[in-house]
DNA sequence: AGTCTTTTGCAACGCTGTTGCATTATTATC
DNA sequence: GATAATAATGCAACAGCGTTGCAAAAGACT
């Protein structure tokens, strides 16, 4: 597990560092979309919170995580395919439970081809679905 | 126009105002998707901030305009379907032109349908297009 | 015109995100 | 293992977004 964290690290050509360490760690852990509030909640005694935020930038820009898009404020999750600075993949289906507020990455989920007007090109295509998740239904 | 304006209003029993006619008139007169600051920018001489966010908090509560999911900030457009408090239409697809930074509705399109997983209800579908659109893509 | 209710403006505040700069940590090299 | 170069961190400060409380002003209705 460790090693997966310093490994990812390395190959995006980033220093290892503790609080990149922990915060790829805890995107690791926690498996849903985290504002950077979230990481704060758990980070802010070692780290300031300028440092995560420089981290969520750099982590973004190196294709390590993505940015998802949300109603209310900013929130990343990991790229799970491999993403780097070239070569993104550019297709994100996200799901945000109205219940439990959650909101995390259909990863297996394709977006639909949509047939723009005339003259319009598409360059990335983001779908949120807002509703009820699987663990929020069954009460 | 001044009587659509005023009509509208009254349809959603909101008192008529300098703020929420001249918002509702940028809206209409603009066509595209708006931020807080973009209405600022024009109404500010005369309004006081707070006044236009409470304005637009007002307008959303009612149905008259809806947010435009974004990666930067929120925007918000009409709705030009009759929504209502109690019933909303809940599939919105937008665009979003890198070049030009312009966000607009393609009221045309429709979100096509997804295969949720087990558990999963859906209840408002939001699709976010990012390319160039059909004015940035002849230059 | 008078009353009731809603809206507005102002001041203040908290949260998000950024920048500049001096200090500290990481990495590669010797 | 020490050293030098480079990158990351912490701190202070700041700008922008969005909200709240409250007193004053405006709208709606009789």
């Amino acid at each position: 597990m460790e090693a997966t964290i310093n490994d990812t690290l390395k190959e995006h050509n980033l220093r290892t560092t503790g609080c990149r360490e922990e915060v790829l760690q805890t995107f690791l852990a926690r498996e849903k979309a985290l504002s950077h509030g979230d990481l704060e909640g758990s980070l802010k005694e070692r780290f300031d919170r300028v440092t995560i935020y420089r981290t969520l930038k750099t982590f973004l820009e190196k294709g390590i995580i993505h940015k998802v898009l949300d109603d209310e404020g900013t929130r990343y999750a990991l790229c799970k395919e491999r993403c780097t600075e070239d070569n993104h993949h550019h297709d994100h289906v996200h799901f945000k439970c109205n219940a439990c507020g959650e909101t995390n990455c259909l990863e297996n989920l394709h977006v639909p081809a949509v047939q723009l007007p005339a003259g319009y090109r598409a360059q990335e295509i983001n779908l949120l679905i807002q509703g009820l998740c699987a663990d929020c239904t069954k009460n």
